[in-house]
Formats: C-alpha cells, sequence, structure tokens
DNA sequence: CCCCAGTCCTGCGGGC
DNA sequence: TGCCCGCAGGACTGGG
C-alpha cells in the first residue's frame, strides 16, 4: 500500500522522465472498470500534449508531475496503484499511458490491480484547493515535533487514529503509523491529549527515522506483492517490519512481549504491550477502601 | 469537532 | 476440489 516511502520511491525512481515532452495520453486496452481520471481522457490529452515536464513532487502519498503549462498530473496510487517506466506486472491491469518524446523513456504507465486509484490533472487553483494546506498537513517527513504536536495536543483520538489523518501530518499510512509507534514506544490506544512533550518528541523522531529508513530500502512489499518500484522490482523494507503483520510473534525489540493485533478505526493496529505500555495511572487511582 | 459505517475495487485465503 | 465469504485499507461521504 504505498504510502510516503513508497511514493517517494515511484518518484525517484521516475525521475527520468523530467524535461520530457508528452506525446499523448491514453488508456490502456484494461477491460476491468476504468480508474478515475479526471478531466476525462480527451480533455486529459488535449491539455497535456505537447507540454513539457519540468518537474516532479509528492505531496503526502500523492505524486505529482509538474508541466511547464503550470498544471500538475496529481497520480493517486491508494491501495495498489503504480506509476512505472517499464514491465508492468501484467497486462490487464494496466491502466493508463502517458506516451513520451525527447527523453530516454518512451513511455510512463499507471498500473493498478485494484483501481481505487486517480490521476487527475489539475489547474494551479485547484491543486492549492485538493492539496493545500487545508487538506494535507505537513509532510512527515519535512516537519517538527512542535508542529505535530500543535495539531493534534488538544485532540481526544487515539493517537493511531491521529497519524492516519492527511490533515493533522502527510504521508502516514496503516503500516507505517504501526511502526513508527513502535520504535516511538508509544501504545496505539493513547489519545493524542495525553502525550506529554517528551513524547511528541519520540514521536517526531521515530517518524523521520522509520520513513527514511523505509526510503533507503525502497519501500515495503508485502505478502501480495503488489507494490513494486518504477522499474517492477520488490521494496525490502519489509524486511524489517517490527509490528505490522507480525501478530503472535515475539516482539524483536525487547525479546518478551508478543506482537498482538487490534482494531481501531476499523483498521488493524499491530503493536507490542511490553515496548508500548499504556500510561500508567497506578499513581494518582486511589482505588480500595 | 469527532466518530462510525458504508463505498469504491480486486485478489487471496480460510472454512466448509 | 470448488465455491463463497470476508478481509485487506486510503480517501471520501453522510448521519449521529
Amino acid at each position: 500500500m504505498p504510502e510516503l516511502p513508497e511514493v517517494e520511491t515511484m518518484r525517484r525512481g521516475i525521475a527520468v522522465i523530467v524535461g520530457s515532452k508528452i506525446a499523448r495520453v491514453s488508456r490502456a486496452p484494461c477491460k476491468l472498470r476504468p480508474i478515475e481520471i479526471r478531466p476525462q481522457l480527451r480533455a486529459f490529452d488535449h491539455r497535456t500534449r505537447g507540454t513539457t515536464i519540468t518537474g516532479l513532487g509528492r505531496a503526502g502519498k500523492r505524486l505529482v508531475i509538474e508541466l511547464d503549462s503550470s498544471e500538475k498530473i496529481v497520480i493517486e496510487p491508494r491501495m495498489t496503484g503504480l506509476a512505472l517506466l517499464s514491465s508492468p506486472p501484467d497486462e490487464e491491469h494496466l491502466r493508463l499511458k502517458i506516451e513520451l518524446d525527447g527523453g530516454s523513456v518512451r513511455e510512463l504507465v499507471y498500473w493498478d490491480s485494484r483501481g481505487l486509484g486517480s490521476v487527475r490533472l489539475l489547474r494551479p487553483k485547484e491543486f492549492q484547493l485538493q492539496l493545500g494546506p487545508a487538506k494535507l498537513g505537513p509532510d512527515a517527513i519535512a516537519t517538527t515535533a512542535e508542529l505535530i504536536r500543535e495539531r493534534l495536543r488538544t485532540s481526544r483520538r487515539a493517537i493511531k487514529v491521529a497519524l492516519l489523518d492527511q490533515r493533522a501530518v502527510a504521508g502516514i499510512g496503516n503500516l507505517y503509523a504501526a511502526e513508527i509507534l513502535h520504535v516511538a514506544g508509544i501504545h496505539p490506544e493513547r489519545t493524542c491529549d495525553s502525550l506529554r512533550p517528551n513524547e511528541w518528541d519520540a514521536l517526531h523522531r521515530a517518524m523521520v527515522a522509520v520513513l527514511e529508513a523505509a526510503i533507503q530500502y525502497e519501500g515495503s512489499t508485502l505478502a501480495d506483492g503488489t507494490y513494486r518500484n518504477a522499474l517492477n522490482q520488490s521494496g525490502n523494507y519489509q524486511q524489517h517490519h517490527r509490528v505490522y503483520d507480525q501478530e503472535g510473534n515475539l516482539c524483536g525489540a525487547c525479546g518478551k512481549g508478543t506482537i498482538v493485533r487490534i482494531v481501531q478505526a476499523q483498521r488493524s493496529t499491530f503493536f507490542c504491550p511490553v515496548c508500548q505500555k499504556p500510561r500508567s495511572r497506578r499513581r494518582n487511582s486511589p482505588r480500595g477502601r
């Protein structure tokens, strides 16, 4: 599931397309339901044809292709979308082709097995509206402990749930939320308003450390094998998962706890009950007669 | 403000 | 062996 590290890997992997011209945008002959493209293909092709790709960015979990027309192509892979320069995993899930001119690669393709993703062409104003600060928080890898704390410290939501809120902080999904909280030693059910300043610091440090390590390893390719880099190669960070999908395994960090799975906001949460204790309340709870 | 359930979608694995 | 069901979840929406 592409989260920040996977999308960042995609971005780096397709960097060679900068400077190329878009020759044509076309749908691949995919028999499955077409993915969402906005505007519709005709207009999309018309508005992009002949433009030059001037840069590549990332906005949280979205890939941003900047054009010299000042418009931007925003690719949102959701669960299974991939931006590829070559050899897609198969032909039947190939959804969109962006044919290129004047560079070393002939086309950029969008492949998506479940088809939940989207490809959109946005004018500057639309981009600002849809991906601006009102909709997307600061990028998880380029923010500060103070900023995160400021945004969340009065919230009564569980910290794990809040980390998935892209308006609070952008780029974290279910997998990395679990990994980050484990490294930070914070129980996923702790409410935001219960975290102390030093815990926000620990959370921020863990966030940067986990996401940067995951980028170094080119993301996580899970058992379903869906996530791949621009050249259709697997990531390697899954070998370093401490808690995600590790239910029943011994925690590698403490060697004592067994990883458990709970459900929060209809999503699986994995954690180590030894490394991530709920805040002790013994001290202040006068109980008994 | 926040929470919850439902929605989109396909592939896979468990259970019978 | 084959079929059905439920699960995976990112982002969004509508109701409470």
